[in-house]
DNA sequence: ATTCAATTTGTACAACTGTACAAATTATAA
DNA sequence: TTATAATTTGTACAGTTGTACAAATTGAAT
């Protein structure tokens, strides 16, 4: 056995809607791209709202728990510059890449997340919010400790600011190629998360009341 | 004579395509909260997505304008630091507060700009990209004039960032409020866009290779 | 008042939507 | 093989979509 045709579904349904968000994706797109029947999607998932709600509990435990996974050894840094940067990796990392899961999971997911937010579809809003916020709530729990002095609206503000980041640019990659004339290449994943992970932990930095030494300067991969 | 038809329409069209994008929006939808018929709008804008073409056409010049006249002031400011916030206030305001002109302006045309950009609505990417990446080009201009010693990747990605921030605030402000338990409110503009000046004016001041004195704390408005 | 153009309405159209369900097919177990 | 269940297909349905266009209404100028 392959793959079951539930999951060719699944798959594909993930791929169409984050490209074109949930309103504009016809049941029969699903099913023409899975090269399937229609209905086979009403047999396995009944309506159109039971298969957004079949995606997201495929995808959703996984990437938290990889988080969560992250997050723990994040932890265990005792440099509070470092373990910052640990953290804010732990959350950005496992939305961009996919991982050992083989179905599309990470960026796939996240941008596919990122366009139902925006295209605030009631069947979708539910569903995100419960799904994420308590993750968020434990992130934004661990960045406080690593920037002493930091007030609780300046942490829920950059951590809002940094979902923003992260979704607009899995969202919309093309505009750093353009802007950027071609030099820069907004589909590299690594280098966004590098990017995106540099340029939070200056803001969250920045909320510390203790300024002291200049920011480490490190940076993996390219770039 | 108060205010034509053509008027009334693009107004509420505005307003209805900023909750829920330009898909699931009826040229019904928008007919009947403007009163009037389906067929006024064919009338006055052919087609769906010339409607969609002429709310650009609309809104993009006075909102550009405003941002390149503050722009214009904010280079005027000789310290650089100083100047670094002037020019993100003069991108962030505009896009955030409605200026003079009546008709809704600001904020829930930039909302839109947001949801049609996730959306990836085939009307609506031409129009956009070529709408504002001239605005952008000047302004990651004298931004890198802020930032002495500043890579143009960091600058352009860094921008990229800001943008995302800016979007996704103006499209799920409520999620700052649920995570914030209700201390802090998501629909506060002021507070917002100081938040967001805030934070990317501290990852853009990380790019400098100069890194000397510590951040100045102006914070206008509450918070 | 009359003419002519501009606007607004009403309605019709083909295409597409999510969903339902009977029929056909395939898999599973005895 | 046979019977029983699971799956897949095909098709039909009512509702909505963008668009087109004739008819009705309004406006302005003579």
């Amino acid at each position: 056995m392959r793959q079951s045709l539930k999951e060719t579904l699944l798959r594909h349904a993930v791929t169409l809607f984050s490209k074109s968000g949930y309103n504009a994706v016809s049941l029969r797109d699903i099913a023409k791209a899975a090269g399937a029947n229609v209905g086979s999607l009403t047999y396995h998932f009944g309506s159109k709202a039971n298969l957004l709600r079949d995606i997201y509990e495929l995808h959703t435990r996984p990437m938290n728990a990889r988080r969560l996974e992250l997050l723990g050894e994040a932890r265990r840094i005792s440099n509070p510059d470092e373990r910052l940067m640990a953290v804010l990796r732990a959350y950005v990392v496992p939305a961009f890449i996919s991982s050992t899961e083989s179905d599309g999971g990470g960026a796939e997911f996240t941008r596919m997340r990122a366009v139902l937010s925006a295209e605030g579809n009631p069947d979708a809003r539910k569903i995100i919010a419960d799904a994420f916020d308590e993750t968020s709530r434990v992130f934004i729990d661990a960045l406080a400790e690593c920037v002493p002095g930091a007030s609780p609206e300046g942490l829920i503000w950059r951590s809002q600011f940094l979902l923003g980041a992260l979704y607009y640019t899995l969202v919309n990659p093309e505009r750093v190629t353009r802007l950027s004339g071609g030099t820069v290449d907004g589909e590299d994943r690594e280098a966004a998360v590098n990017q995106i992970v540099e340029a939070s932990y200056a803001s969250f930095r920045s909320l510390s009341t203790e300024l002291a030494a200049p920011a480490p300067r490190i940076m993996k991969g390219r770039n």
